[in-house]
DNA sequence: AAGCAAACCGACCGTCCGGTCTGTTAGGAA
DNA sequence: TTCCTAACAGACCGGACGGTCGGTTTGCTT
């Protein structure tokens, strides 16, 4: 019972795993109500019946595929934070993270910024913390430790972490890919900008 | 014939900005597809019938809308460009300048990167055009400025422009008023930040 | 006052979409 | 094999929404 989850998936777990893979690659690059059950269920080769035997409502499919991908991110994003090392160095590991992870699954956190409104507040809410734990509070506890350390001035740290998302943001998409080169020089543009600015 | 636009507006007029004034108000709030014809006839006191007689589609009035407050905003932003001083200086008009809109207005510029993409390329186009012209490409004019004048390390000013974007895209909001203050300090974080870093 | 075009009304239509429901199939237990 | 439940199929429904269209009003011209 307990290892049920770890040895060979039911048909069950498969099926549900292809609808919210397809979910997933549909609602990146539509908007939420421009994706149509019944695009998933085609983009799935399920049917309405299939899909409505897995999830209730075409909006809590969102909010699980959404909860389900930000859990695995802030899985990965924590051992950035558990690291040793400086602020830069921990910033940075957790930059190139984000940076090298494959194209659907970065755009996938815009989404929460970008749909977060649909929503009314039970889900919304959950929504909203999910990504907050994923990304936003890891960075703010680098933040808070470089701020203790000396090594940043003094300030508000959530401001700041939220200061360095927008900058990490700005270097996501094609442009900045020509402009700056690979993911290295990308990532130092982005941490020479937050910690030294952009004055000659 | 030449001066009917400035003198007293016709019923035609009147009823058009009201109806635009309307889908301002609806589509800050609400999501593109969640606002409906229904409710900006409401809103704006008219019938299907008479949106519907000064604009074709829901889609045409939106980019009628967005177009016309873009300009607006290009132009108001213009007098930041063309005014003499030091990069931070008139980066710091521009910026009160924004800061110190009407909440509705500071809204609407958000909606331009949020419902970018439910559009197809003929509209869509227009837009980006009408949004670059109206905010990016005039930091990015000052911040060229800066880097000739020795003010600021060379680097990619298009990129420079968008992290300035995204740095007071950051300030706005309930939580930074409530963290930093008013516009004042909230505005000197944003610049200290984009000049200095945040190292100590 | 008569005429006329623009402005406006609001019932209506076709379409589409989320969700339901009845039925069928697969697959493990006994 | 038998049987039973979970998994799935797909026709169908109710409703909402964007857009239309014939008719009515308004206001300016002559």
């Amino acid at each position: 019972m307990a290892q049920m989850t770890i040895d060979t998936p039911t048909r069950s777990e498969m099926t549900e795993a292809r609808i919210i893979a397809a979910a997933r690659r549909l609602f990146v690059t539509r908007n939420y109500a421009d994706v149509t059950t019944g695009m998933i269920t085609e983009e799935a080769g399920v049917t309405k019946g299939g899909l409505y035997h897995h999830f209730p409502s075409k909006e809590r499919l969102y909010v699980t595929m959404m909860l389900r991908d930000l859990e695995g991110k802030r899985r990965m994003f924590s051992r950035a934070v558990e690291m040793e090392g400086t602020c830069r160095e921990r910033l940075a590991r957790i930059t190139r993270d984000f940076l090298e992870l494959p194209e659907e699954d970065r755009e996938l956190t815009r989404l929460v910024r970008r749909d977060i409104n649909i929503f009314t507040d039970p889900e919304r809410d959950k929504l909203v913390r999910a990504y907050q734990r994923a990304l936003p509070d890891l960075i703010e506890r680098i933040v808070t430790d470089g701020i203790a350390h000396g090594e940043l001035r003094p300030g508000n740290p959530r401001i700041l972490s939220w200061s360095f998302v927008a900058l990490v943001e700005v270097v996501i998409g094609e442009y900045a890919r020509e402009a700056l080169g690979d993911s290295d020089a990308r990532l130092g543009h982005v941490l020479d900008l937050f910690f030294h600015g952009a004055a000659a």
